[in-house]
DNA sequence: CGTAACTTTGAAATAGCTCAAAAATTGTGG
DNA sequence: CCACAATTTTTGAGCTATTTCAAAGTTACG
């Protein structure tokens, strides 16, 4: 059930069995969601911490005007918000972009892990400060990168995360979004993203067609994306 | 000297006697830098962390062509890299934007804290959470909002943050940053940062001028920006 | 007091946006 | 399994916020 999360944490630092227990024995309620829900709504005080067993979620925020900018996309293993944890409430909603499949954990029991599990609690304030670094990423490539950049980069860090977990197949993964969504994580608008698909797919790099990224062309992809997978933290933590 | 590393942490939550001990104990050297020092280089393996006691730091990274995305500025009282102590490197570099007095925290000493002091671990892995949030913050502004209302947002989140440190008058603060720096933070150009400013200062809504920010009339700042400061966090937490 | 760094302004260029409509795809009830 | 409504994708044409390039002022300071 967790396995996917272990997958994740397990490509950054090792866990002794004792720690794998801890996790399994902290985790509460599984819960299924239909897609296009807002699961978590910005401000609202929470108690528990939501892990993400399978599907996408989107943390975002909107403006006043209508319009939205997803912060960051999470995979399945990723915790939705394990920072509500030490933050106690959200500065933002997060939804499924897909049905999804997700566990609880709560902050009880992580404060229990903080008390009788010091590499563990560093292990998931690690998770933390690698959802902060993707948020790094991601504010270079809203502020710098062209527009077609920016795609190829969010296209390179889900099939690195993707990977990670064990969805991809080769150079190609699922990913069940529309251009509009799409859009929204780029800063851009979904006029301008079906253009830049075009010109990513005419070049040979990539294609995105019906919820499915096919990598054609790996190495051009992260060159027009200037990708560097240093920020996602890949070689392993000694304790 | 930690006295607004203090303020900032009470500013959120409660420390006792005794964990203001363990952190006084954990500081080690004390250090001066001047200005337009990279102070910390990406990928570098690190054994401490950097407290900023006075002047202005920079997360950044650069792009191959040559321009720079600004991720986070630092005010006196931050930590310029807590979340090196879990991820042991770091994805950006960090420079002095002025003159900076910085303390060190070994990470043994880090460690240390985790082990002993599990609400303090908490606090410092809370601070952590809030340089993520501010990077969403950031990434809205960078990927949705126009550039005077980036800007906008840029003054009214150092007006906050400075304010629970000490570090303003009133409405007015020193913020001894070139528009060159400015649009570094902003995703902008320095020949468009200066035009922004002179709109907003014919708006009567604030003036930068010779290393400080007077802000003017503050709703009206806060309007343009759409700023909401829930995202600093600034409720007490009750452990 | 000279020089480097920074700010300001102008004019032309452009990446990405807006608006609008057509085409394709997907989902659904019968 | 079909028909059709809704959603999503695609394309076109004109527009605009911001960039680029270039040069002139201004400020800081060694």
């Amino acid at each position: 059930m967790i396995e996917r999360h272990l997958l994740k944490l397990r490509a950054r630092d090792s866990l002794s069995a004792e720690e794998e227990r801890a996790i399994r024995s902290a985790i509460g309620e599984v819960r299924d969601h239909q897609a296009g829900r807002t699961i978590i709504r910005a401000n609202v005080e929470l108690s528990e911490s939501t892990l993400l067993l399978d599907g996408l979620l989107s943390r975002y925020k909107d403006l006043r005007n209508g319009q939205r900018q997803v912060t960051e996309l999470h995979v399945p293993g990723d915790f939705a918000d394990l920072h509500s944890f030490t933050l106690k409430r959200l500065d933002h909603d997060i939804m499924t972009l897909t049905p999804c499949r997700v566990a609880t954990m709560s902050h009880e029991n992580l404060k229990r892990i903080t008390e009788e599990h010091p590499h563990l609690t560093r292990v998931y304030w690690f998770g933390t400060n690698l959802d902060a670094a993707i948020h790094r990423e991601w504010e270079v490539s809203l502020g710098r990168r062209t527009a077609i950049a920016r795609m190829a980069n969010l296209f390179s860090e889900l099939h690195v995360r993707l990977g990670i977990v064990g969805l991809t197949e080769g150079n190609s993964y699922r990913l069940d979004l529309t251009q509009l969504e799409l859009s929204e994580c780029l800063g851009l608008t979904s006029v301008h993203v079906n253009r830049v698909l075009r010109d990513l797919r005419e070049q040979g790099a990539v294609e995105f067609r019906s919820g499915r990224v096919m990598i054609h062309d790996l190495p051009l992809l992260h060159r027009i994306a200037e990708f560097d997978p240093g920020y996602l933290y890949l070689e392993q933590r000694s304790r």
